[in-house]
Formats: C-alpha cells, structure tokens, sequence
RNA sequence: GCACCGGUGCCUGAGUGGUCCAAAGGAACGGCCUGCAAAGCCGUACAGUCGCGGGUUCGAAUCCCGCCCGGUGCUCCA
C-alpha cells in the first residue's frame, strides 16, 4: 500500500490511482529564463525519484512535466537583452535539459510547452466565461475567486483569510471585481509577444497553462500533483480554482518538496544565494551523483541545509558504495546473477511506500553496503547477494553505485596500470622504498591505490 | 500582523505513543588487517534522554498547553 502527505488534507493519505495499476503525475517544470539552480535540482529529483521508484515497484507511471516558455520573466530578459521571448526561452530551455539529464534525471513521458497550447488555454478560458466564472474587462480576463468552491483549500485558509492579505491591492488591480481575482489572460502591451483570443490579442495570464496541459494530457481526475512548496500558494491554489472553476475534477493527490537552505535561509532567486547546478558540476562531475545521495538522505518535505561541506560529506559516502563495487569486482564476485536479499528488500519497500521515505531506504541500502564489504572480506558466498541487492535498491532511486571514477579505459590509464604493476613488483621483491615512492608519485597524480586479497586496483580521488 | 513549519550527538539528518536506554552517512578515537598505508571489518565516546516548563498516559523524542529560538508563506518590496 503506497501512502503519501497529501497537501490537500494534509494528511498521509492511501494513494489509489484512478486506473490500478497506473499512475499520472504531473509535476511542475521551470519557466526557462535563467539557470537552473540546486532548488530546481531538489525539485526535478524529486519527482524523478518518485516516478523511478513507482515503476520499480511496478507501477505503469505517466509522468509529464511542463516547460512555461512565455511569462513575465523571459519578456523582461528579452527586453533587457534586447533579444526576442522565443530566442531567451530555447536558449534556457536547452540548458535546463542538458542540467538535468547530467543529473540522471529520467526525461518525462511527456513534456509540453506553454506555447503550444495556447489554443487549449483559450478555450479554457471561453468555458470560464460562459459559466461566468470569468469575466473580461480592457486589461484582460480574470477569474471570479470567490464564486469557486473551497478555493484556499490548498493552503488551508479561507477565502476572508486570504484576502485580507491581499486587500491593498485593490487600488492597483482598479479592473477587478475583487482583489482576490487574479488573470487568465493578459491583454498585449506594445511589444509583447501575443496571441490571438475572442478578448483580443493578448497572452496566457496565471498557471492557466499548467491545467490545460495535465488535464489535456492525463485528463481529469489525474492522480498526484507536484512542485516545490512555494508554488502551494498562488500558482497551485489557482490552477486547482481554474479548473474546479471550469466544472473539472483536477488532480486527486497533491505533494510538495520543501526548499533548500543556504545559512539558514531559503535559496531563492531573489535572494540571490543560491548555486547553479552547472557550477556544482563544474566542480566535481561526481557531484551529481553526490548531490542524488545527500536528497535521499533527506526526507523530501524537510527543509535541508545545503553548502559545499554537506556535498563532500555524501561524496564520502559515495565513495564508499563505489569502493564495495570495486572490491566485489576485483574478487570477481558475480553479483549480477546473484539474488536479492529478500528482507532488506522487503524493509526498502515499506520505507518507500511510507510517503517516499528515502531516508530510512538508503540507510537500509548502506547495511547492504557494510554487509557486503563484510562478505567479501570473509570470502563468505553470500557475498554476492549482499552487493546485488545494494546496487539493486540504489538502483531504483536512480542512484548507480561504481558509477564513475573507476580504473578504465581513460586516457593515461595504460601508464597507471604500468605504476601500479611496478609498485607490485617492487614490493613481491621487499623494495619498500621504490614501493612507497611508486605510490607517493601515483598520490600527486590524484591517483589512490588500494591493496585487496586479489591485487591492487587503484581510483581517481 | 495572520498563518504554517522546524528545534534530535561534533556535522548532515532518520524516527511522530511501547519493538527507541534514538537509524544511516560523515568526522573522531581504539583494535584487527597491512612491510607501512589506503580500503574494509569490529569496537568506543559524543543524545545521562530528543529547545525549555508544565500536563495527558501504565508508557512520550513522538499527544496537549504555555514559553524561547530559527525559518517560510501571505502582507510589503521586487
């Protein structure tokens, strides 16, 4: 039984799919106008971590993730680079993609973009209308909130609560009925790129693009709903008023992933502290593993401190994955036939099934990891089943274990593979000193090697 | 101002009524292994009890009340 914290009711609630067997996800993509940075990295992750898990577990998933490629943000980049929305968009959007598959995140089955369904969105917008959910005045089309039923039920707060919050800006929004109502469809201004509607040029107004393309593509009544929790209120609060508001059953189950920390606050664009993905990359390509590992480590709705001390720590932990795979390798352990452990696998799907609990599953993946080593030591033969389900159980997080930094078929690796053999040579021969002056010069070459039962086998630190 | 979330060992962090005298990773220390290392394994200390004070209960890190501290959302600003 598969249960998650829906935001919704806020509570862990048994997630049953409209279809059995099948499960429609949705989560949020990025509006393309900047770098990615680590935020949008916890978000992407974790939804990919939900989505590879369910279908590990078997689930047949539909997983569709959006790119918003015409907004506020991208119309002010264009400007200022003095270039045009279509040019600032795939410009980001290419980047985005190429981020995220370096984090071996899953592409989504589907991924659509804001403009190419502006015509869904428009008709969207019509039904409002005609049920006078919505009404157009000169600035553009705004969504009656009070007429929709349950609309701060997202955030928990009634509709009075959520406008006394938004009372002073009722001078400023002088065209709407209410302070509360927020646009669907923005009329152009000089120079903005629009699009054709029965309420004049103009283009998409608030997250009207989100519910035309997971209602367009999954259909109503969708399972589960994702983001970052900061979208909670507005964005999905009014895409959900949308479609209620439309006569739409919208999705079923909402979950939201918590944000990063930088020295206690909250990475965010604004405040200007946040780490690009790329530069964490650009560091140390093996920190896209690491990072993976340090999320895992964290349950997704709490908040996690994040800063270049927490990343070496996974990279330790990584490291040490990656040092079990090398050994079971060097002994010639046949793990791949091997079979698994049925109780640890047994465990991970409990901690998985209780709302995604990866902590607890990675901390049953490292005593597979220990058991391993142990194994492996013992010469016992159960070692192989130790390793296979180790790799196994990360595996189905997305995380590979010996993935990288290994001895191969790298440039320069002939002429380490000759070091390390005169190392051993010198030492079959009691040559300590041309031993350790061997292994001395492979250290300054950021090479480690390791002395196993079966010889050595070395690492790129 | 309103609301919400969090405060667990040196660090990152699991656990939300008994199986917890509190997982896992990292860092530290000791032992084994090694020619010496590295890696690994074993063990130890650090949580005298889970921010503080009350309460409920046979029983609380876990529930309730109050307080302190930190953060977030709305507001403001962009």
């Amino acid at each position: 039984m598969l249960r998650i914290h829906d935001t919704l009711t806020d509570e862990l609630v048994e997630l049953k799919p409209r279809i059995p067997g099948e499960i429609s996800l949705y989560a949020c993509g990025p509006t393309v106008y900047d770098h990615p940075h680590l935020g949008h990295a916890r978000q992407a992750m974790t939804y990919d971590v939900a989505r590879r898990y369910l279908e590990w577990a078997g689930w047949n998933v539909h997983h569709v993730a959006n790119i918003t490629d015409i907004d506020d943000n991208i119309i002010n980049r264009a400007t200022s680079e003095g270039v045009t929305e279509p040019e600032i968009a795939q410009h980001w959007e290419a980047i985005y993609l190429e981020v995220m598959d370096d984090l071996n995140i899953l592409a989504p089955h589907d991924r659509p973009r804001a403009t190419e369904y502006v015509d869904e969105m428009v008709e969207f917008i019509q039904v409002l209308v005609d049920r006078d959910a919505a009404y157009a005045t000169d600035s553009g089309v705004y969504l009656r909130v009070r007429s929709v039923e349950g609309y701060g039920d997202l955030v928990h707060r009634t509709v009075d609560e959520l406008a006394e919050g938004a009372g002073t800006r009722v001078e400023i929004d002088h065209d709407k009925d209410d302070p509360l109502d927020f646009a669907l469809w923005k009329a152009a201004k000089p120079g903005e790129p629009t699009w054709d509607s029965p309420w004049g040029p103009g283009r998409p107004g608030w997250h009207i693009e989100c519910v035309a393309m997971s209602l367009g593509i999954l259909g109503d009544g969708f399972d589960l709903h994702g983001g970052g929790n900061d979208l909670v209120f507005p964005h999905h609060t009014n895409e959900r008023a949308e479609a209620i508001a439309a006569g739409r059953t919208f999705s079923r189950y909402w979950m939201h992933n918590a944000m990063l920390n930088i020295n206690g606050e909250k990475m965010s664009k604004s405040l200007r502290n946040y780490t690009t993905v790329r530069e964490l990359l650009d560091e140390d390509p093996r920190n896209a593993r690491a990072l993976r590992l340090l999320l895992l480590q964290t349950h997704y709705r709490k908040i996690l401190e994040i800063n270049s001390e927490v990343i070496e720590t996974a990279r330790a932990g990584l490291d040490r994955m990656d040092a079990m795979f090398r050994k079971a390798e060097a002994a010639g352990i046949d793990h791949a036939a091997a079979e698994l452990d049925a109780e640890a696998v047994a465990e991970f799907t409990k901690a998985m099934n209780h709302d995604f609990g990866t902590p607890e599953a990675m901390a049953i993946v490292f005593e597979q990891v220990r058991a391993a080593n142990g194994a492996i030591d013992a010469g016992d033969p159960q070692a192989s089943t130790a390793v296979r389900t180790a790799i196994e159980l990360a595996g189905a997080l997305g995380l590979e274990i010996g993935g990288d930094n290994g001895s191969g078929d790298a440039e320069g690796d002939a002429e380490i593979d000759a070091l390390v053999d005169q190392r051993t040579e010198a030492k079959a021969a009691k040559d300590w000193a041309t031993a350790d002056r061997i292994r001395d010069e492979l250290t300054e070459r950021g090479i480690v090697v390791e002395d196993t039962p079966s010889g050595p086998i070395w690492r790129r630190a």
